[in-house]
DNA sequence: ATGAAAGCGCTAACAA
DNA sequence: TTGTTAGCGCTTTCAT
């Protein structure tokens, strides 16, 4: 069954094609009566306009590509939600890219988008450096880029989706100590990202504030997966370091330290309490449920969504940091019944 | 930056469009030196071709697009990566659209994805049989559709890719019954849903084979969620029906009746024994871990990217029913230790 | 109000 | 071996 065409049309009207085009796009030269026919036939023959031969025409292909670490948790998820929830009533489309935390591979992915002719790229990076003279090119290649979450360091001029990383996480921090705390243990990310190193900062400075601060207490991860969680509460544990408490840098990483406290049967939060960074139902299914700073991810992938957009529509407008609000949220993982 | 297109080539170095083009694809009728210029004058230019044009030309759109219900669990993520395993390759853009269990969004998201003229569509449906007829007139147009997970009824002639289903089902509940569990719980999904009904039907023919079923056992669920297996859980406490084990028709609904469980305390797997079908991640970051059928995700989705290939290339190749293995995985929340 | 024709970037007959 | 031309489906000047 072909796909029938404006020529169809024009064929089974005796029309020029122009004609059914004007009728079909509400042209104001053209007849009512035409219209309505035009109208009526493409209806009846079942036509679709073809959006290739639009985006041939207009020089713009309607593809937006998103590049994120990977889709097994549902941040990137949830983030994506936002995103059609702007970019599928404009009628464009989404290519999903996984970097799988590999620059290479996002450099690849980058590549590969650009080939595709995206018409913009939203990206939440995996380095924060060892791509930057990527990002610079398709920058100056006039595509429009739109980073958030994980960003790139200050040297580039880019739009960016955000949250108050150093902030909530002395929150956080102050919350543990509030509720009787001293021993609190920090787990972090790799310190190519980051948000790993503002968080850490803002945990920092509440210990120093306090006065309990003690470099043993930070394990240094070199990956985000609930194995590396594991590991780093597994690597306190081994080493002997009192702790009475774990402020993570996710909730993938907290949820895996979780899990080794269990199985050494360490009641959470009797023995240790524990909260990280989310904004995803992982929060609330393990048990017990994770304080967590809740970031609002599908708010944040509509914002991204919306600059993108708005630079694809303006390349002159002007690159803009969004810093999103978030929320503490104090559940069961630091608080005794 | 304008684009580089192959008119530029042509004018820079002063031959016709098409000789440029046959260098370009390494057509036998090119001298090696004229190919050798161009290439080099493409690589100089930063020549990049115009996918929509090929598109437009050849009447592809080598977008796919994939229907799921939800990406909030990793179910829908880790078939998206064997998806893309295939489809990245062959240069094939996966457009991804999220029905929230809604059959009338997942019909939205059809008519879209045809207004999108993608070249196959690859689907896990919300509703065995609401959207059939939706199907059917898809099929009529000769668009390639792959159903996988879960799939329609039998009236429809189209490829699948599915599990075994009713086996496994039998297997875990026979592995409840061997490990000394005689009351088994049974947390269905809707029944608008094939493999419901497939792994109701494995878990009654094992309980009857032993004669231990009871209608009480059995709840039914109108949903997926965390939630709703988790009140489904409450009801039975609620309507004082002894358990001593639930078999779960997916890790959401297992997960969530895990929940309510230590929220009152009851223990797992030592009062109440605990599994379901999963093939995530969400299987083993839970405390005990879940004891699952592990559905080859991945793979499953490689698979259905094949066959919505091969009928692209083939509009001829026959509809194929392909039946994934599975492997019965036994973990912490049916053994006691 | 309608039609003819050009053009978006590319490929593939057909000529030369 | 290279060039000319038509055409994929559509919109948009420019004529009529």
């Amino acid at each position: 069954m072909k796909r029938v065409t404006i020529k169809d049309l024009s064929k089974f009207l005796s029309l020029s094609t122009s004609t059914i085009s004007r009728a079909l796009l509400n042209d104001k030269n053209i007849h009512p009566e035409t219209q309505k026919r035009v109208l009526q036939a493409a209806e009846r023959l079942g036509y679709k306009p073809n959006s290739t031969a639009l985006n041939l025409k207009y020089g713009k292909s309607k593809n937006i590509g998103l590049v994120v670490p990977e889709m097994i948790t549902p941040f990137s998820s949830k983030v994506l939600r936002g995103i059609q929830n702007i970019l599928d009533p404009l009628g464009y489309r989404v290519i999903i890219t996984q970097s799988d935390e590999n620059p290479l591979i996002e450099r690849k992915n980058l590549k590969l988008l650009e080939e595709f002719n995206v018409d913009g790229i939203i990206i939440n990076l995996c380095h924060e450096s060892f791509n930057e003279e990527v990002y610079r090119e398709l920058i100056n290649h006039e595509l429009p880029m739109v980073f958030f979450d994980r960003i790139p360091g200050k040297s580039l001029n880019v739009s960016k989706v955000i949250v108050d990383d150093q902030i909530k996480a002395s929150l956080v921090v102050e919350h543990l100590i509030n509720t009787g705390r001293k021993r609190i243990a920090h787990i972090m990310g790799p310190l190519t990202i980051r948000n790993v190193t503002e968080r850490a900062n803002g945990y920092k400075r509440i210990l120093e504030k306090y006065d309990i601060s003690d470099p043993d207490l930070i394990i240094q991860t070199d990956g985000m997966t609930f194995e590396h969680g594991r590991r780093a509460v597994q690597e306190l544990l081994n080493k002997k370091i009192p702790f009475d408490s774990i402020f993570a840098f996710s909730d993938t990483l907290a949820i895996g330290a979780m899990n080794y406290l269990h199985e050494q049967h360490i009641k959470i939060p009797q023995e240790v309490a524990i909260a990280s960074f989310s904004g995803t139902e992982l929060a609330t299914i393990v048990h017990p449920q994770l304080t967590t700073v809740q970031q609002p991810l599908e708010k944040m992938g509509e914002t991204a969504a919306q600059l993108v957009v708005e630079k694809i529509n303006n390349k002159l407008s002007p690159e803009q940091t969004i810093v999103m609000d978030t929320e503490l949220i104090y559940r069961a993982s630091t608080l005794s019944e």
